[in-house]
DNA sequence: GTCTATATTGTGATAGAC
DNA sequence: GTCTATCACAATATAGAC
């Protein structure tokens, strides 16, 4: 057994370079990727990368699109929703992007790491999307709370939700914790994150 | 009234590269800023830098541990206070951090991404700071509500605190909102976070 | 100390054999 | 489709004049 065998012996090529790219791309961000490191990980040659997507930056492209997606995409058809109560749009959102995040912990840094570093090239692709301030969960809390801005509370699910995968490198580094504990930790936070929120949206 | 001067006249020309040096590094991060854009941000010529700095991750080093200072430098003192209550503590951490954030804004998208690409360079850095899990805050916290881990109870004020300026960009993407406005909304955060944090440690 | 010119290495991309 | 070899250029760093 050699020095280590390269990723899903089973998957096309196309498909092996594109998932060292997810990896690659999520872990170290676009610039400090290089296309060597992508393709050492895929186990291919890094002429296959330029064959397959013609450049770093394609392929690149193609990886984020599907991050900001898995990101965001969620949030607007179950902020829209008429027939939810607030309780059960927190309760939905907590829900899926911990399970969503405990599979994907490096999405959130990244994601909001290339569009620091590029908010011109991602401006329209977000802007089309569906507008947080006309949402159904926007007049909810307004109505709820019409003397706090419901950008808070949006700011605060988020928060809660995305910052521990956010920070956990340092909390790791700070507490020592170790990775299951982590996991169960974000776990544990599902349920816990609606009675704070409900906690919050009744404080004084 | 040419292209646009360079920065700071009045400083030494060590000092204009290390302000130049902080500005592009939190803007961008390690690997996407080129030396030359320091140079040129400081309004001199290249080969200063490394007659200065001797390279760039040296010039790197000094910035990013004085950033982490900023960012983590006032909650080890603040937690371990045996004579504050968790009121006092919460309301301090918000306070200072705001004010600091409001005015240094990139930092914590910065620090966290560049642990993120070289854990293993900042683990005695960090590690050897003031264990936070014997701190007073996590006993007055575990003490209150010993159903729940205190370890929560951090990562939600961090969270509440932290989380908007890092997803201050993306905010603004999607939102359309002013930046003036951005920070009126982290100011009125600052009272606003003490009160939930409250609420939280009540909830059930 | 500061500059211009250049050495040196790193990195994205392509040519061409198989 | 896949590889090796190489090109072209970008980026860090240094030499040496002033």
């Amino acid at each position: 057994m050699a020095k280590a065998k390269e990723a899903k012996p089973d998957l096309s090529t196309e498909e092996k370079i594109k998932d060292a790219a997810r990896k690659v791309f999520t872990q170290k961000g676009y610039a400090a990727t290089r296309t060597r490191d992508i393709a050492e990980e895929a186990g291919i040659n890094l002429a296959l990368l330029n064959y397959y997507f013609r450049s770093k930056e394609k392929l690149f492209e193609i990886v984020i699109l599907e991050k900001m997606q898995i990101l965001l995409g969620k949030i607007g058809p179950t902020i829209m929703d008429e027939r939810t109560s607030i309780e059960q749009k927190v309760e939905q959102i907590a829900e899926h992007y911990i399970d969503t995040l405990v599979a994907n912990p490096d999405i959130p840094l990244f994601v909001l790491g290339e569009i620091r570093n590029n908010p011109d090239k991602f401006a329209n692709l977000v802007r089309t999307k569906t507008k947080i301030v006309d949402s159904a969960f926007f007049k909810q809390l307004a109505e709820r709370r019409p003397d706090i801005d419901p950008l808070h509370f949006i700011l605060n699910m988020l928060g809660l939700i995305i910052f521990p995968f956010i920070g956990k490198p340092l909390l790791q580094l700070i507490t020592g914790i170790k990775p299951e504990r982590a996991v169960t930790l974000m776990k544990e936070r599902k349920t816990w994150i609606k009675t704070w929120f409900l906690a919050m949206l009744e404080a004084n």
